[in-house]
RNA sequence: GGUCGCGUAGCUCAGUUGGCUAGAGCGUUUCAUUGACAUUGAAAAGGUCACAGGUUCAAGUCCUGUCGCGACCACCA
């Protein structure tokens, strides 16, 4: 043995090793099962990766202890998240995805995909995954497909499902909606403007909204302004004069501003909930593109911010701003990925309908046949269950599952709005009638179809079907253009991860390990998922991970140039030290600091149990001059008797907290035995017996090392399993053994 | 505004149902060693466990309040 540990020269070929016996998986004993949490197939390893750690130190703890252990890996098409990253490619070549159609842009987000997946895994083998990769599972995967869409059609049979007018947060950068969830909300200051209209003066800071007021609120126990309430006011406008109702609404608060409100239903919310009560238009001003529409006269086609300058402008000249609060403090709505400022506007989106889906998921939390690890995530995914309302899980994003709907063409020509790009590569955007008068035919409008819209009519709607597969007269027909929010399909993870017999046995899973951060997103929606297809809980125990910070406690970002890339660490100083250092005196569902010192500390502490080991193999074979005995000094005696007494007290205390998943604390105390108790002090005694021959010492000190070794084995693989075949033989693994 | 959590050594953090003479990693100081390991060993300095009350034989741990910090949710025309 060497006087140092060094992964470099070992790590690799132990893994090599474990692949070719057949190591990875077991067959043997109660079944164990976790599924791995899918990274984004076109993702690499970053720092929050290791603390997939977690679950592999409970499949190697529990294979120790007898089960058979199954870790099932599999990555994620993750829909808007890869767009997006493909989209910053595009840009950086000058393009966009409106250079594409539909079709190509998918085929070439998944050629880059392909390109880049894969290399997860090779990093996942280089920090000792246990997990079965060969029956890795791909979010697009057919199968994948099948369920998912067996899923929809199944809920919107049972009227789970409806399409509405709904209104959505719009980033016009991404084109596309999002969930409420996907929005973040900043604080900013932005001019307040109070503007005359009509008899009233009103503050807002959306003053480009305004050709799409439909109502002007005041709240009904206003004294200043109920002779109005009811009527309709004339009002002096940048389009003319015209007529406008006044309602009165308990939204509205008599405090801010003057305590009047313009209603625009189609881009805000407040005032969409607003007109529905009230039974206004919604006039929609502001097209996905992010301009203004021709209902905004002179001012169409301009951006929202452009036209509120102008607006301003103009309102100015025509003395319509009475005056402009500058110092106006308020929360805005922006895009959680590109960060810029979200359009909340009308688009048809399809819905699930949550109120009946989620009590089960209630039920099943409150009476904790899920329980949560920390406890304290049982109270948040409760309160988030709660105020959860209906799902829109349309995403006008090309890169997923296209939505199984067909919309009927004939008849429908100018309902039917659309973009493509036509035979000589241009975008075109309009309704089919408009482009089937310009001669266009609809092979070529369908082949260079970029996105279609289909607004619900309140006269006819556009009938449409619900299938799977093209309809026989495919030709009158147009498939939907949208995608299922990523969380759909991932929402479905366990149901498809498993193989058919495996249901019986393996189900529900044993863990289900992640970051709290997708709580929401996605442990919900699999135990909601799950008890919709299957009557039955995913997973038995969900367990909260931390999130991996700097040194400093601050959050990794580019940005700030603080990301620390654990290829380079586990290169260093040894995968065996990057996972205990991401364990180690820690706790989870918060943050971890990942320092370099502290991964030092635990190679070290690696290099410890290396050189334990060393002394006492060493000393196996003594040389000539020693003289085997088995007498043992009284003294010595004692020291034995203890150390298997303080053994003993450890290993119940390790497995009361591996059982637990208090696996930090698990470490600790074998850390703290080992080498305070074990090597600092039992050895010391013992050192002299041991180097003199001393069997009974010695083999006890083996014994109670390897014992250690196992209990250390799920946290630190590598150093464990190379010291044991230093003991046993280069055939033996310390995964065959049992704990 | 609501909910949850946190405030423990210079830094980053552990501390399960109350029993601590309060710990770890890194850092600091002193000493030791060609002997399993300097990726070591022995020792030391450093804390009124945010603050104020309360419950208890006993409180870092439970309760109430105050201050500070963070996360999430809701809302802001």
């Amino acid at each position: 043995m060497d006087s140092k540990f060094q992964p470099q020269l070992v790590e690799e070929k132990l893994y090599q090793e474990w692949e070719e016996k057949g190591l990875i998986s077991v067959n043997k004993g109660k079944p164990f099962t976790i599924l791995m949490p899918p990274p984004n197939a076109n993702a690499s390893l970053h720092a929050g990766h290791g603390m997939y750690s977690v679950e592999d130190i409970m499949i190697r703890y529990k294979r120790l202890r007898g089960y058979a252990s199954l870790w099932i890996p599999g990555t994620d098409h993750a829909g808007f998240e890869t767009q997006f990253v493909f989209e910053k490619h595009l840009a950086k070549q000058g393009k966009s995805r409106f250079d594409f159609n539909r079709q190509t842009l998918y085929e070439n987000i998944h050629s880059f995909v392909k390109e880049n997946s894969g290399l997860i895994y090779n990093q996942f083998k280089k920090l000792g995954f246990l997990a079965d990769w060969n029956r890795s599972v791909f979010t697009l995967d057919e199968h994948v497909l099948k369920t998912v869409l067996e899923t929809f059609t199944k809920m919107e049979k049972e009227g789970y499902v409806y399409k509405d007018e709904y209104i959505v947060n719009y980033c016009t950068h991404d084109g596309t909606s999002l969930s409420e969830l996907e929005t973040v909300h900043v604080e900013r200051k932005d001019p307040l403007y109070y503007l005359k209209y009509g008899p009233f003066v009103l503050a807002t800071v959306r003053p480009e909204t305004k050709f799409g007021d439909t109502a002007v609120a005041v709240h009904p126990k206003d004294k200043r302004y109920k002779k109005w309430v009811g009527q309709e006011v004339e009002v002096e406008g940048l389009l003319g004069k015209f007529k406008i109702k006044v309602i009165a609404d308990e939204m509205v608060d008599m405090k801010f501003g003057t305590g009047v409100v313009k209603i625009t239903p189609a881009h805000d919310p407040n005032d969409f909930e607003a007109g529905k009560r009230h039974g206004l238009e919604v006039k929609k001003i502001i097209n996905i593109d992010g301009r203004l529409n021709e209902l905004a006269g002179p001012y169409a086609g301009l951006k929202v911010k452009q036209a509120r300058v102008k607006v301003i402008e103009d309102l100015q000249k025509k003395g319509l701003i009475k005056k402009i609060d500058s110092n106006y403090i308020h929360s805005v709505t922006v895009c959680y990925k590109c960060g810029r400022d979200l359009e909340p506007t009308i688009i048809p989106n399809w819905f699930i309908k949550v109120k009946d889906l989620k009590k089960p998921v209630i039920e099943a939390v409150k009476k904790e046949k899920i329980k949560f690890f920390p406890k304290r995530f049982k109270k948040q995914i409760l309160q988030w269950l709660e105020v959860m309302h209906d799902w829109p899980i349309s995403r006008q994003i090309a890169w997923g599952i296209r939505i199984p709907v067909w919309y009927l063409i004939n008849g429908n020509e100018s309902k039917i709005w659309l973009s493509f790009i036509d035979h000589e590569g241009k975008f075109k955007m309009g309704t089919i009638q408009q482009y089937l008068d310009k001669g266009y035919n609809l092979d070529e409008i369908k082949k260079g179809l970029q996105q279609i819209t289909v607004p619900i009519y309140k006269q006819e709607q556009v009938k449409y079907l619900i299938s799977v597969d093209e309809p026989k007269d495919s030709q009158n027909w147009i498939q939907e253009t949208d995608t299922f929010d990523t969380w759909f399909s991932s929402g479905q993870w366990p149901l498809v991860t498993l193989k058919k017999e495996e249901y019986k046995i393996r189900f529900p899973t044993d863990v289900m390990g992640t970051l709290s951060d997708i709580l929401p997103f996605w442990v919900s929606r699999m135990i909601m998922f799950s008890l919709y297809a299957k009557k039955e809980i995913p997973f038995k125990n969900v367990y909260l991970w931390s999130k991996v910070v700097d040194s400093k406690g601050q959050k990794m970002s580019k940005s700030k140039g603080n990301v620390i890339n654990p290829i380079d660490l586990v290169n260093k100083y040894g995968a065996d030290a990057f996972r205990a250092s991401l364990i180690f005196g820690t706790s989870p569902g918060g943050n971890v600091p990942l320092a370099e010192e502290k991964v030092i500390g635990m190679r070290n502490f690696t290099n410890k149990i290396w050189n334990i080991g060393r002394f006492i193999y060493m000393n196996k074979n003594p040389n000539d001059k020693t003289q085997m005995t088995n007498k043992i000094q009284s003294s010595n005696d004692k020291i034995i008797k203890q150390l298997r007494k303080e053994f003993e007290e450890e290993r119940k205390k390790y497995i009361k907290s591996m059982d637990g998943y208090r696996f930090s604390q698990a470490l600790g105390l074998v850390y703290e035995f080992i080498w305070h108790r074990f090597a600092d002090y039992y050895i010391e005694q013992l050192k002299d017996e041991v180097i003199n021959g001393n069997i009974e010492a010695r083999k006890t000190l083996e014994e109670i090392y390897l014992g250690n070794l196992k209990m250390l084995h799920p946290f630190i693989p590598f150093v464990t399993e190379a010291v044991w075949k230093v003991f046993k033989g280069e055939e033996k693994s310390i995964l065959n053994e049992s704990l």
